[in-house]
DNA sequence: TCTGCGTTGAGGTC
DNA sequence: GACCTCAACGCAGA
């Protein structure tokens, strides 16, 4: 396991470096202090600790030509999510006698680290394994050219750079657990329970206080951002989401949800109300996990803790814990298969042809279909990857593996098979909220629907719609789909793509079995 | 090759 | 709330 590597060449850490050692810590994701396997590494035997997060124009700078505010690759509300976890971060390493040096990538953030390691004498080039196809390509360039770098010669002849990166942003390591099965990933939960054991435990390391930051000479440095400064001038602070970034919201959220005991125990996910918003039926812990303000080594050792006090619990998948190895399980299944985010080249994703319907995917983007109860959830035969993108772009937990895994098994693509059962925007939501608030809530103009009417408007006479001031067709839109259609005819399609691929593979299998029987006649 | 099973379907009965 | 039926999938393990 790597964390277990991580582990032993903290132990084996050669003394030739301290004579004189400068180790820089790049932050990307793990954007805390406690159980940072890199951290612990980094600040080890060094004289100077240099904490650095380089801003990536793609993640931080506005894009005008996105659909909603925010960057190329994210929102806004990601974005400043993203800066408070930043701020966070340099107030604990202010705390510990360091701070956070914020430096501007503008071509590349790797091309940024490989300058600084240069320029600043650094020794020991630490950072957090990254399993997602965007990260891998960075470390892959920073490692390319902290090889190719001829200082290397006059520098560091004797001793060369260390570059460290632990896996730490996952209980196991993807490639283990796809190691332990022959190198494939394990393609359900089940299996993959079975091969993946117990997980380490977090580090138990505190500290009072880190190496000082050393000369920094020409470079410019930036102090953490506020969105302002980024260029978003247009917020409004009532928009913003009631979640708070950083490491500090994310153990005190942690230590409000393990308070209760009994809920831990008997949290079962398919039990929770999905409609609960001003008091989520979730722990809302899934974004401080995304940027690694909170370590799912250290989630996992507390839940641990709890079920062995409680005694009794659930178990997974359903369970708490079991959340959090779903989580794993996508990270592997992720990591072990090419082209996930895609349809095409994608193995273990159906091949579908899905329709091409721009105006119905805006419609459901902007929350416009007509169903009340989503506005959102559901999309007739558009394909998967559009819904993931806008996903990617507006969810606060946006995490590359679990939203194409999600939108995967939700597609019938992979994971999930049983196409024929189709959720009813309109019956779904009124199993857990009859009167719809959560509908009345975030469609103010729905607020005065009767009950009986709130899921299908279009349904209510035109006197009660003149009523409640809310005309079907004027004030909210008719359904852009009838659900009863649409979903009868996705069934006959996905139906004809399930019975092509299973014709596809037996012929595939045919021909390999005639190939050895061939084979074997020779 | 067969069988059991699969975190979150809908609609029905009791 | 628990259970059944509807129609019927693929994976994994025996």
């Amino acid at each position: 396991m790597a964390s277990e590597a991580a582990a032993s060449s903290i132990s084996s850490f050669p003394r030739r470096l301290a004579m004189e050692s400068n180790a820089l810590l790049w932050f990307r994701k793990g954007l805390r202090i406690h159980d940072n396997p890199a951290l612990d590494y980094a600040r080890r035997e060094s004289n100077n600790l240099f904490p650095v997060f380089v801003i990536d124009p793609r993640y931080l700078h506005p894009d005008s030509s996105a659909f909603s505010l925010g960057s190329t690759r994210a929102g806004i509300n990601r974005i400043r999510f993203l800066l408070e976890c930043l701020s966070d971060l340099d107030s604990s390493l202010r705390r510990l006698g360091s701070r956070l040096l914020v430096l501007r990538g503008d071509s590349d953030p790797a091309s940024a680290i490989c300058r600084i390691v240069k320029e600043w004498k650094i020794r020991k080039l630490c950072f957090e394994y990254d399993t997602e196809p965007y990260g891998q390509e960075l470390d892959r360039k920073v490692k390319i050219m902290i090889v190719r770098l001829g200082f290397l010669k006059d520098f560091a002849s004797k001793h060369g750079i260390e570059v460290f990166c632990p896996v730490s942003h996952t209980l196991f390591n993807p490639a283990d657990v796809i190691g332990k099965n022959g190198g494939k990933p394990p393609l359900t939960y089940q299996s993959f329970i079975a091969l993946a054991g117990k997980p380490e435990g977090p580090l138990e390391v505190t500290y009072s206080e880190l190496p000082p930051v050393g000369n920094v000479g020409e470079s410019e440095l930036l102090t953490v951002p506020t969105i302002e400064e980024l260029g978003y001038k247009e917020m409004i602070e009532e928009e913003f989401p009631p979640f708070r970034g950083g490491e500090s919201e994310a153990l005190r959220r942690l230590k409000e949800v393990l308070k209760d005991k009994e809920w831990i125990a008997n949290f079962e996910k398919p039990k929770g109300d999905p409609s609960a918003f001003l008091k989520p039926a979730t722990t809302v812990l899934s974004p401080y996990l995304k940027f690694g303000c909170l370590s799912s080594r250290y989630f996992y050792q507390r839940l641990h803790n709890v079920y062995q006090i409680v005694g009794k619990h659930t178990s997974p998948p359903v369970s708490l814990l079991g959340q959090l190895l779903w989580r794993e399980f996508f990270y592997t299944v992720a990591f072990g298969t090419p082209n996930f985010d895609q349809m095409i080249g994608n193995k273990i994703c159906k091949q579908v042809p899905w329709r091409e319907d721009e105006a119905l995917l805006v419609a459901w983007r902007e929350g416009r279909t007509g169903y009340p109860w989503i506005d959102a959830i559901m999309i007739q035969f558009i394909h998967w990857e559009k819904g993931r993108d806008v996903f990617e772009r507006l969810l606060l937990d946006s995490d590359w593996a679990i939203n194409n895994g999600n939108w995967l098994w939700l597609s019938s693509s992979a994971f999930f098979n049983q196409y024929y059962r189709i959720y009813s925007p309109i019956s779904f939501g009124k199993k857990y909220d009859p009167d719809g608030k959560y509908i009345r809530h975030f469609i103010p103009v729905l607020k005065d629907i009767p009950n009986e009417y709130v899921y299908e408007p279009w349904t209510a006479p035109l006197s009660v719609q003149r009523k409640a001031n809310c005309i079907i067709g004027k004030d909210y839109p008719r359904p852009v789909v009838s659900h009863d259609t649409a979903s009868k005819e996705c069934k006959k399609k996905m139906g004809e793509v399930y019975a092509k691929d299973r014709s596809m593979k037996s012929c595939k299998k045919e021909s390999s079995k005639s190939a050895t029987l061939r084979k074997r006649k020779k």
